[in-house]
DNA sequence: GGTGAAACTTCTAATAA
DNA sequence: TTATTAGAAGTTTCACC
């Protein structure tokens, strides 16, 4: 693992392609007076050194009609079974996100799904499935996201 | 709201796209046997269209010194007091997301810190916004993220 | 480390089919 | 709607600070 140590100007390009990854470096570079071959480097190094692991489109589900997020907490029978039933949950696409947690569930998962009837079909897959003892569900009525620019201005103002 | 309707080739091009959201329109032109202007015309009408909202960077914020993440649940005394909670909360840069709920609790938030330590200032500093009655944190041993295409192969499956 | 310029690749908009 | 094309723009490399 190589040793990384970003700088301000390192910052400010990710500041930049954080909120668009197709900003052109010479953009890029104009803004922060650099050149764009600098740019280049930078970014290169960055990946490489494993800070930016890729990039992603943000598409808006609501409008593909996939508006319906809940969260599922997961009771198991037995802790043993938590890497069984995490696999077999990780093969229903609708469910995005799914965490091994301490605390009240075993393991804690979002799913994403077209309405109430379709949620309903996920969680009684996920019920289903050997090991798990019973699910506990939280439906999401409003999302807020924060910024990711703003965690990373946290995260710069210590680093 | 503009009229859509994906087709495979929309379909394909947001495939590749997911991926790695740099990745050149002469490529997927290549790719799926169409010229680069019409991979550029769709792509515009996507992002016309809504449905593709921004690109963004994935970081890999464990190399960042933010490994630590947990789920807070958020007690109100009031229902009522809802908005003005989630506006204070979104002012904390380490809550990355958060939900109003249905269920056991009335908002639900993720949070990013660096360790124990730091995740334990900014659930106090949720504990301290007015009208938190209490807290309920889990914390996330390991995360698995599915893949954003499985669900897109699942959704356009359906459309 | 950074720069600036050259060589190369890609984008984009207009035109044509 | 899609393809072509040519000028504009962006990327990447490299010799030189």
């Amino acid at each position: 693992m190589a040793k990384f140590r970003l700088d301000e100007v390192d910052h400010q390009i990710l500041d930049i392609l954080i909120d668009n990854t197709r900003t052109p470096f010479t953009d890029i570079a104009k803004k922060l007076k650099i050149s764009a071959g600098t740019v280049h480097v930078r970014v290169k190094k960055m990946e490489e050194a494993g800070i930016i692991v890729g990039s992603s489109l943000t598409l808006d589900y609501k409008k593909l009609g996939y508006a319906f997020i809940a969260y599922v907490g997961v009771f198991l029978q037995k802790t043993s079974q938590t890497k069984f039933v995490l696999e077999r949950i990780n093969e229903i696409p609708f469910v995005t996100v799914a965490h091994v947690t301490t605390g009240k569930f075993n393991i804690f998962c979002k799913i994403r799904a077209k309405d109430t009837e379709h949620a309903k079909q996920i969680i009684f897959e996920l019920d289903d499935i050997e090991g798990v003892y019973r699910t506990e569900t939280m439906i999401s009525l409003e999302e807020s996201l924060n910024d990711k620019k703003r965690l990373m201005h946290s995260i710069f103002k210590e680093l």
